[in-house]
DNA sequence: TTGACATACTCAACAATTTGAGTATACTAT
DNA sequence: ATAGTATACTCAAATTGTTGAGTATGTCAA
């Protein structure tokens, strides 16, 4: 599955723990794969079990020690034979559009205001994301190094999955408010 | 959670029995819930424990019987509820934006190889929406009930997903691509 | 006549995800 | 003073999703 994956490379660049791994995945891997603070626990003790990643306590005066994880040789072949092999698209799995399905048996109003209520979620991530390309990406693309444009193409996947959404909503709007 | 009331609000149109409904599932229902059989069976088996819905065997001859479900009163109430609370969008996790995160470990060409097939495989997709809209929605949109209007807009979602999709695998094609 | 495919469903096991509680320390603002 | 927030992690339980086998019957084409 792909959490153990997303973990190896992310710790392919750096060391980080746990907590450090929650705070990136809740950040700026947000648009690509979403994991609870629990999962990537779980999931680090997996992996240092089976020898992909390694840790070493880093103790700490003022708060908790903690614990870092670096990738192993071992790790690293595994990621590779994982991005060997072939993927298929995720399956669309979305609560609006079944409530959309259902919509006839509550009045039209309730239907349009969650349409309204996530298209105001979704303007509001994209312009988290727009901060994010001037921050970090203000120059010219071709620029860039190779990594830095895989990371820039994960960015544009997910600005163009809140615009998207934003244009459903808007399209969807319309339609559901005719008489 | 949403298989749950899915098939509800699938039921609350006409009976079906666990394959029939795998069949509207991995047919039209594709482009807002998937489902497999295993866990549609199961869902109906705990939708009808708590009385959300009920069955009646259908004798067959010539092929197995079938098991037909209706909604309930109950079971209308439970979709009622769930319609008025607020749901929130759902979660990004999408493998082959965490292939392309990783992508820097093997060759380009495997990275770019990907993306060209995920964007073979949201074209196959887009043709086959195009085909539903064509047949059932030929007429003008402000003529349809309201009902149709909301199994269109989920429709609509469908095509312009796999159109986002298709044009976010080109950008990420001429990005990677380029030397 | 054999094999593929469709109908119709059940059972079991496992993997992944969510939810919630619990432990501990330290900093900061009211 | 104390409430909220951040750091740092663990444990348990329930739900949801995937994988694969198994049971039965009937149709249709090679």
């Amino acid at each position: 599955m792909a959490l153990a994956h997303t973990i190896l490379a992310t710790l392919g660049d750096e060391a980080y723990s746990g907590y450090d791994l929650w705070k990136k995945f809740s950040q700026t891997s947000a648009y690509y794969w979403q994991a609870s603070q629990q999962q990537i626990y779980r999931e680090l003790g997996k992996l240092e079990k089976e020898g992909a990643i390694a840790s070493e306590i880093i103790p700490q005066e003022g708060r908790p020690n903690k614990k870092l994880y670096k990738i192993t040789e071992k790790g690293i072949e595994k990621l590779k034979d994982w991005l060997l092999e072939p993927a298929e698209p995720m399956a669309i799995r979305e609560e609006l559009l079944v409530k959309v399905i259902a919509a006839e048996l509550v009045p039209r109003s309730v239907i349009l205001q969650e349409i309204k209520r996530h298209r105001q979620i979704h303007t509001q991530q994209l312009s988290v994301y727009k901060e994010i390309e001037q921050q970090k990406f203000p120059e010219q693309v071709d620029q860039l190094s190779f990594k830095q444009k895989c990371f820039y193409a994960t960015l544009r996947c997910g600005l163009s999955y809140e615009s998207y959404r934003i244009a459903w909503c808007d399209e969807a709007i319309a339609l559901l408010s005719e008489d």
